[in-house]
DNA sequence: GCGCAGGTTTCCC
DNA sequence: GGGAAACCTGCG
C-alpha cells in the first residue's frame, strides 16, 4: 500500500506519508470529469453521491467532509491506496522509453470510479473536448442528481440509474450531448431494463437485457468485458477500454485516444498504425499493467503537447 | 467564418 | 477486417 497510516478527526481525516500520489497528476490524466481545482494542490471531488475536498500537505493528504466510514468504504478504494505503485513503476520502467513518462507523472494513480457514471461520461467524450464534456456531465448532474451543499455552495452528485431512468431524449439534448444524446438515451433504457430484468429473473430464465447489467459485465474476463461494453450504443473500443479501466478494475485495458496515439508514435514510432493495432501493441507490451502505462503516457503527451 | 475536438456508426470496398 | 465520411455543438 502507498500510505503509512490514517488519522481520523471530526468529519475530516489525514492520510499520512503517501507515496506515488499527486492530485494534479491523478485528476489530469484523463480519467475523471467531476473535479474542480479550488487552489494549488487543493481539489473538490464528487463521486459515489459524496463530495470531498482533498488537499495535499507535504507528504500527507487531508480529506475534508468525509467520515471514517466513508473513507473506509469509498475513498480508500477510490484512490487505489492499497496498491503499491512502486512495484508497477519498477516493472514498467524496464521499458526505457516509458520511464520518462513515469518520472514526469510520478503521482498518477488509476481511480476506481462508478461504472454507470463512467459509461455515460465516456459516451459523451466521443469526438468532444474536455470543457464540453465537463459541462454536459455537470448539466446531467444538476438536472437529475442529488443536491450536496458544501461551504454554502450547492453541488450535485452524478445521478444513479433510478434518478435518471425517466429522462427524455429532449431533456438529454438540452445538456449539450448533441449527436450522442440518442446513445445516452438508449443506454439509460438498457441499463434500467437490465435492472428490472435481473429482479424478475426466474431461475433458468435468460433475458435479452441481462447483457446490459453492469455488475455482470464487470465480472467478465477482460476481453469479454471489452466486447460486452460495446453492446451499448455509442461505446466503441476506446470508450469501452476507459470504462473497464476506470471503474471495473481491468488493468489490462489500453485506451488509445488521440494523445496516446501521439505518445506511441513519439516513443515507439508507431507511424500510421490503426488505433486497434496500437491497442494490441500496448496490451502485448505491457500486459496486466497496460492501463497504468496508458495513464503515464497520456499525461506526458498531453502536458507536453506532443506533436502539436 | 471555418476547422476541429480525449470516437462511433454507418457505409463501402 | 480495414478505410473514409457523417455526426451536433461550442469554441478559438
Amino acid at each position: 500500500m502507498d500510505y503509512k497510516s490514517v488519522e481520523f478527526y471530526d468529519n475530516y481525516l489525514i492520510i499520512k506519508k503517501l507515496s506515488n500520489f499527486k492530485l494534479k497528476h491523478i485528476f489530469e490524466c484523463g480519467q475523471i470529469f467531476r473535479f474542480e481545482e479550488i487552489a494549488e494542490n487543493n481539489f473538490i471531488v464528487i463521486a459515489f453521491g459524496r463530495l470531498i475536498e482533498v488537499k495535499e500537505d507535504g507528504n500527507d493528504v487531508i480529506i475534508y467532509n468525509s467520515t471514517k466510514e466513508d473513507f473506509q468504504n469509498i475513498w480508500l478504494k477510490y484512490f487505489d491506496l492499497d496498491r503499491d505503485y512502486s512495484v508497477i513503476k519498477d516493472e514498467l520502467s524496464k521499458d526505457v522509453l516509458l520511464k520518462q513518462s513515469i518520472e514526469f507523472g510520478y503521482g498518477v494513480r488509476v481511480l476506481n470510479q462508478d461504472p454507470f457514471e463512467m459509461l455515460l461520461s465516456f459516451i459523451i467524450s466521443a469526438r468532444n473536448n474536455i470543457p464540453s464534456i465537463k459541462k454536459t456531465v455537470n448539466k446531467i448532474s444538476n438536472k437529475w442528481g442529488k443536491e450536496i451543499i458544501y461551504k454554502n455552495k450547492t453541488y450535485y452528485a452524478f445521478p444513479n440509474i433510478d434518478e435518471i431512468k425517466d429522462a427524455t431524449l429532449e431533456e438529454i439534448q438540452e445538456t449539450g450531448a448533441s449527436f450522442r444524446s440518442k446513445y445516452i438515451f438508449d443506454t439509460i433504457k438498457n441499463v434500467y431494463n437490465s435492472k428490472t430484468a435481473k429482479e424478475d429473473l426466474k431461475a433458468n430464465d435468460t433475458n435479452e437485457y441481462i447483457k446490459y447489467d453492469l455488475d455482470y459485465i464487470k465480472n467478465l474476463d477482460d476481453d469479454d468485458c471489452h466486447n460486452a461494453l460495446q453492446e451499448f450504443k455509442g461505446v466503441g473500443s476506446k470508450v469501452a477500454d476507459c470504462i473497464m479501466l476506470f471503474s471495473m478494475e481491468k488493468t489490462s485495458a489500453f485506451p488509445v485516444d488521440v494523445w496516446v496515439k501521439r505518445a506511441m508514435i513519439h516513443f515507439y514510432g508507431a507511424e500510421d498504425a490503426s488505433l486497434n493495432k496500437i491497442r494490441i501493441f500496448g496490451r502485448n507490451k505491457f500486459g496486466k499493467l497496460a492501463g497504468f502505462a496508458q495513464q503515464y503516457l497520456f499525461y506526458y503527451a498531453r502536458e507536453n503537447k506532443i506533436n502539436v
